[in-house]
DNA sequence: GTAGATGCAAACTTTTTGCAGACTG
DNA sequence: CAGTCTGCAAAAAGTTTGCATCTAC
C-alpha cells in the first residue's frame, strides 16, 4: 500500500528552496541555515526525510564528497523533460573547488562504459577528483622537487 | 626539519597487511579487524595516523564510497616502477559492488579532461557511480514492479 | 479521527585528538 | 635520554531514529 503523503508547510518550503537552487549544489546544513536567517525553522531530522524522499523520487541526487563534509544534494527536477542538464563534477583535491562541467566529449565516457562495460553511468552522483588548472599551475611553478606522480 | 620516523612492530604489521592486498581495497575496520583475529592488536588510532602517513606519501590511495560506509584505501606501491597500473572504480548503485577496472580507453577521459579542462584527473580517487551489467539486467526483467536495493 | 509528518534529543558511525605511558635509536 | 609512537577514551561531525506531539485530509 502507498502511503498517503500529506502536504505540509515544511515540504513547501523545502520545495521552493530547491527550484530557487536549481544545478547548484547544496547541504543539508545550507538548506537548514537558509531557513534560520529567514526565522522559518526547519529541523534537521525533516531536511534528511524529505530530502531522502526526493532522492528516492530521483528529483533529487545525491553525492558524497570525503568524509570531511556533508552530502551535497542537487535538485534535477521533477519530470525527465525539465531535468537539469547532466553533468559531472569534478573536485579539486587541492583547493576543494568543486566545478560541473556539461561537455558532449565527457558523454563518451558514459556511452563507451555502457557499451563495452554493460555500466549505466549516472554522471549526476559520480564526482572526478583530481588538480584542476588554477592549482596545476601554481604547483609547478612552487615545484623544487622531483615528484614521482 | 623531517621527522625521525621511528619504526615500530605496529608499522610493520600494518606494511605487511598492505602487501597481502596490493590491488585490492579495504577500510580501516578491515585492518583492525584482520589482526584482531589473530590476536595482534593495532588501535584504531595507529591504523588511521600510519594510513594517513602513506596516503600522504603517495603509497596508500584512499577514496570515498558513501556516506555510510567507511574510506576505502588501496594499497599501490612505494614507488612509482611498481606502481599498480592505474584503474577505475565504478560502484553499483543497486548492489553495491565495487569494480576496478583497467581499460586503455577509460584514459580517454583523462586525456580529454587534461587537454580541454586543464584537470589533472587521479583515477585511483575517482569512483563512477551506476547500474552495473547484472543489475540492469534484471531491472530490466522485472520492469513493471518498484524493486528494493 | 487517523495516518502521516515534525522536532527534539539521543543514538550511531567513522574519524580525529589529547594525553600519559611505552618504545626507538 | 630525547623524540616518536601507541592506545585509550573522549570529542567531532554528519546523519538517523524513537517518541510524543501536531497536522492534513
Amino acid at each position: 500500500m502507498v502511503k498517503a503523503a500529506y502536504k505540509t508547510r515544511q515540504q513547501e518550503l523545502l520545495l521552493s528552496y530547491l527550484k530557487e537552487t536549481k544545478g547548484k549544489h547544496f547541504t543539508a546544513e545550507d538548506v537548514r541555515r537558509h531557513f534560520e536567517e529567514r526565522n522559518l525553522s526547519l529541523g534537521v531530522a525533516t531536511i534528511y526525510r524529505q530530502l531522502e524522499k526526493l532522492v528516492s523520487e530521483g528529483q533529487v541526487q545525491k553525492y558524497f564528497i570525503d568524509e570531511h563534509s556533508a552530502s551535497c544534494f542537487e535538485y534535477t527536477g521533477e519530470s525527465s523533460e525539465d531535468r537539469t542538464e547532466a553533468h559531472f563534477h569534478l573536485k579539486c583535491e587541492k583547493c576543494g573547488e568543486l566545478f560541473h562541467v556539461e561537455c558532449d566529449e565527457l558523454s563518451e565516457i558514459t556511452d563507451h562504459l555502457k557499451n563495452e562495460h554493460g555500466f549505466n553511468l549516472n554522471p549526476f552522483r559520480t564526482v572526478l577528483y583530481g588538480i584542476c588548472d588554477k592549482c596545476g599551475k601554481e604547483m609547478k611553478l612552487s615545484d623544487g622537487k622531483k615528484s614521482e606522480d
